[in-house]
RNA sequence: GGGCGCGUGGCCUAGUCAGGAUAUGGCACUUGCCUCCUAAGCAAGUGGUCAAGGGUUCGAAUCCCUUCGCGCCCGCCA
């Protein structure tokens, strides 16, 4: 890959600053700032310097600029209201940038191969019912932050940790086991079915002791493995997955693996695993039960205490969490979970319980805040929810309107494509494009916008710049000079499509999605500037070749973007 | 009681980690632009005590302290 000409130019730029300094005798880093629009593309606050050098930084600045001679990438520097303020020669970020996204097309912005095992486990729902909205922001962070990962030169893997184990489970099967449901499910997915035995087994169970004693007793079956219950609840979790992954499926996600929670248990790891933090020092216990006592670890509240085994001897979700973690760091270099921010004290603990086993290697956290209705909180159990896939169906009903009020030259079947594409896509874009701490309120209206900062937005930009390119037919290998590009919108939308693979850089060092939607909407913003304003085909000789390299680049990053945002990009809608 | 996160125009939001020039976009609203590469677009306009108060600093949305509001957590649940 060809270095990062943005990078390039600021290594110059520092160098260059570094050698001013030192002539006029300062002792200061060359830290540089992005300046805003107009300023140049790097600058150098000279507000630090004042003190020490006794002097107005308007004063200091002239002086550093008056020493700094443009060189390399450096077309020219100069002084303005206490800033070196340093600009880039166009064509020598433009020229090779542009060419890089010819040339890779899908594989621009793709960074170096890091060499590093990456694994990231998302989803990871109780098998007990399909997906909600409440829930969907962990499956779309997820799958955005691998695919960014992938893209970023990581050797990733995905993982679902189906979650089998424990009285949840066991309340479905047994509401499958003996229950006739109320009603007819919303859908035919078996996902559907179960999740009303499941609701109403809750019901019934809070009502009915006889029942409640049921299914404790299916519940200590299940953990000391009989056959019988054991296959039943497998068999309904299997059901429900199954048609969990085919509904995330419609949004474009999927996974590298499962671990089944219930492996652990089975194959003995969690029993070498309580003997072992038995002779812990940490370890204490109390009523036949035991935890360990993680004061020392920063734990604080009111319970310091993480148990790892009841009195009867059995083991918790949180053992089973502890398994499977020493059993992701036998496979991977990294570990990646994507948790709702109730799990926060939990993965604490469970960091304290790792470093007890002996494992050094933590697993790196991101966290979501919770995706709420107007009138509270969703939940599975109460029915309080909106599926995602009934929002999928909203969203490219809405997009076929769309479509259709748009284009009458389009096949029935084409037209039910790019609904589809559109739809899914507006539907992630929303709940992307939020930075995952924040809350989010699920209201219908933003979830089908399709103007502005949108999904639809950035893919209209990509069909615009794919009509141009097919209209200009077949073109020979690309031969095209940057410095033909003399427009403002031209330079702007050039310099936003060469900053692509750093966006990417940054996304995959920070582990997070939401700035990726925001490079999208604005590269789009800054292509439809472009398309208003500089005619394409009806330019001639170099500039229209010049223009054209700028189209089909501006092509890849958008498409790029979207793919990694898990996006379709339509060649026309 | 303790811990973690969030608070930015009517609504949504970026920037906060690594303080810097006029606080980023979008929705809504008002007004223009399709004999011209797709108007899911472009342009112009209205709208801001960056929750409140104090502190640090040449400079604070950003760092520190206090307070308020909202969310989440502190199970022999998962």
């Amino acid at each position: 890959m060809a270095q990062d000409p943005f990078k390039k130019f600021k290594g110059q730029t520092a160098a260059a600053l570094s050698k001013a300094l030192a002539e006029l005798g300062v002792d200061a880093e060359p830290a540089l700032d992005r300046p805003p629009e107009g300023m140049g593309d790097l600058a150098f606050p000279c507000f630090p310097l004042a003190k020490t050098m006794r002097k107005a930084p308007n004063m200091i600045a002239e002086e550093i600029a008056s020493k700094v001679r443009p060189e390399g990438m450096i077309e020219r520097v100069e002084a303005k209201g206490g800033y070196v303020n340093f600009y880039v020669r166009f064509e020598d970020l433009a020229q090779p940038a542009l060419e890089d996204a010819v040339a890779r097309k899908e594989s621009f912005g793709k960074g170096e191969p890091k060499g590093v095992r990456m694994l990231l486990e998302h989803t990871s729902a109780n098998p007990t019912g399909p997906l909600h909205v409440g829930r969907a922001r962990n499956p779309i962070i997820g799958d955005t932050i691998a695919r960014i990962l992938r893209m970023a030169g990581y050797d990733l893997t995905t993982e679902f940790y189906v979650n089998d184990v424990g009285r949840q489970v066991v309340i479905m099967t047994w509401g499958v086991k003996h229950l006739k449901l109320e009603r007819e499910p919303d859908r035919d997915e078996d996902h559907y079915r179960y999740v009303l035995y499941y609701q109403q087994a809750n019901r019934v169970v809070e009502e009915d002791e006889g029942a409640k004693a049921q299914v404790d007793a299916m519940l200590q079956k299940l953990e000391h493995g009989d056959e019988e219950t054991v296959r039943l609840a497998r068999e309904a979790c299997e059901k429900v997955l199954k048609a969990v992954t085919a509904s995330m499926r419609r949004v474009n996600i999927s996974y590298d693996g499962f671990t089944w929670e219930s492996r652990f248990v089975q194959d003995g790891t969690v029993d070498r695993i309580i003997e072992k933090l038995k002779g812990s020092e940490y370890c204490k216990e109390a009523d036949g039960a035991f935890h360990l006592e993680l004061e020392s670890f920063g734990i604080t509240g009111r319970e310091t205490k993480w148990v790892f085994t009841r009195a009867d001897g059995t083991s918790l979700y949180t053992t089973r969490d502890l398994a499977y973690h020493m059993d992701k760091f036998k496979r991977t270099d990294v570990a990646v979970n994507v948790l709702g921010e109730d799990q926060k004290l939990g993965m604490q603990e469970l960091a304290a319980a790792l470093t007890i086993m002996g494992v050094e290697k933590k697993p790196e956290m991101v966290y979501y805040a919770f995706v709420s209705l107007p009138e509270g909180r969703m939940s599975t159990r109460k029915g309080t929810v909106v599926y995602i896939d009934d929002l999928v169906d909203e969203a490219v009903d809405r997009a076929y309107d769309e479509v259709k009020k748009r284009r009458t030259d389009l096949s029935e079947e084409r037209m039910r494509e790019i609904a589809r594409v559109v739809g899914v896509g507006a539907l992630r874009y929303n709940i992307i494009r939020i930075q995952a701490e924040k809350q989010i309120v699920f209201k219908w209206e933003d979830a089908l916008n399709f103007e502005g900062a949108s999904a639809p937005f950035v893919q209209y930009a990509h069909a615009r710049a794919c009509s141009i390119l097919k209209k200009a037919g077949e073109r020979g290998p690309a031969a095209f000079d940057a410095r033909k590009l003399v427009s403002d919108h031209e330079k702007a939308l050039a310099k936003l499509v060469s900053s692509f693979p750093s966006v990417i850089q940054g996304c995959a060092d920070d582990r997070r999605a939401h700035p990726l939607a925001a490079y999208a909407q604005e590269l789009a913003s800054q292509f439809n500037q472009f398309y208003r304003y500089m005619p394409v085909l009806k330019a001639e000789g170099d500039v229209r070749e010049a223009r054209l390299a700028l189209v089909e680049a501006s092509m890849w990053a958008l498409r790029n973007s979207l793919s990694c945002l898990g996006m379709e990009a339509p060649e026309e809608m």
